[in-house]
DNA sequence: ATGGCTGAGCTACTCAGA
């Protein structure tokens, strides 16, 4: 098995909205134990980049990349290999919130961009948030036309906050008025697919209804109501690189789980 | 199925999440 995946040089990329980093810290350690990822993009950390646990990362091998804020949202990226150019300005926030960090990383002979990111929520609509919302991804697509006119092997990944179709979640109609599954905010989602993109996870599932989130509320999950917003976007480049995509359901299951569950992309 | 559950900051209760 190791001398395979050293021939095909594949490399594991996860995104996973934690719901908190400090809260969920040992479910995360026992995680990346078992699923040994390079990357994993973290999002929802919850926390300034001072009181990140850089050190218990470290200490499993992961260098940690940490775009920090008190209390909400906050993303990181943890690498076992070298990562560069990291950058924290992908896009201008208005609200000044935590939400994009980006990087550069080879692949055999490919300079890949990386872009984990944590869409706003949008809820309520008609209220500023739901217009915070749209203008965030207005920025985002500009800044992604920007970013393909330079480099075509972009990897985005992490929690969108969009419900992309009907298939997408467990009662359609109870979010086609939600700021997740607006048909306007969905197609925020197939403007970024139009430049140039592929649902990872659709691309390779045609059919499959499967969920990336359950509400803490009502039993929800144990229930299977929920919904796919969390997901892989690979630019046109990168597609004849995929060897798999997964969506782990196990640690949605385990004691104080995030509300999220891990999303796997496999790449060589 | 417009309720109810979780985390942060703080230490009573609000804000935010989706």
């Amino acid at each position: 098995m190791w001398l395979w995946l050293v021939i095909l040089n594949i490399m594991k990329i996860i995104s996973w909205n934690v719901n908190s980093v400090r809260a969920r810290i040992n479910n995360i350690l026992d995680y990346i134990k078992t699923s040994n990822p390079d990357l994993l993009f973290l999002q929802e950390i919850k926390t300034q980049d001072e009181n990140f646990p850089y050190d218990q990362f470290k200490k499993i091998g992961y260098e940690s990349h940490v775009f920090g804020q008190k209390s909400y949202n906050g993303v990181a990226i943890l690498s076992n290999k070298e990562i560069k150019n990291i950058d924290k300005n992908f896009i201008s926030d208005d609200l000044k919130q935590s939400r994009i960090i980006t990087g550069e990383i080879n692949l055999k002979k490919k300079k890949i961009e990386l872009i984990n990111i944590y869409a706003p929520n949008g809820n309520p609509i008609e209220t500023e948030k739901y217009d915070y919302k749209k203008n965030w991804f207005k920025k985002f697509i500009s800044s992604i036309k920007k970013k393909l006119a330079k480099n075509s092997n972009i990897i985005i990944a992490g929690d969108f906050n969009i419900i992309p179709e009907e298939i997408d979640v467990y009662d359609f109609k109870r979010y086609e008025n939600d700021a997740l599954g607006k048909l306007e905010i969905r197609k925020k989602f197939r403007e970024i697919l139009n430049l140039g993109f592929f649902d990872v996870f659709r691309l390779k599932n045609k059919h499959k209804q499967e969920y990336t989130f359950w509400d803490y509320f009502s039993g929800s999950w144990q229930k299977n109501y929920g919904m796919r917003i969390d997901h892989f976007l690979l630019s046109n480049n990168l597609i004849e690189n995929i060897s798999s995509i997964n969506i782990n359901k196990s640690p949605r299951s385990k004691i104080k789980p995030s509300d999220h569950t891990p999303i796997e992309l496999e790449i060589n």
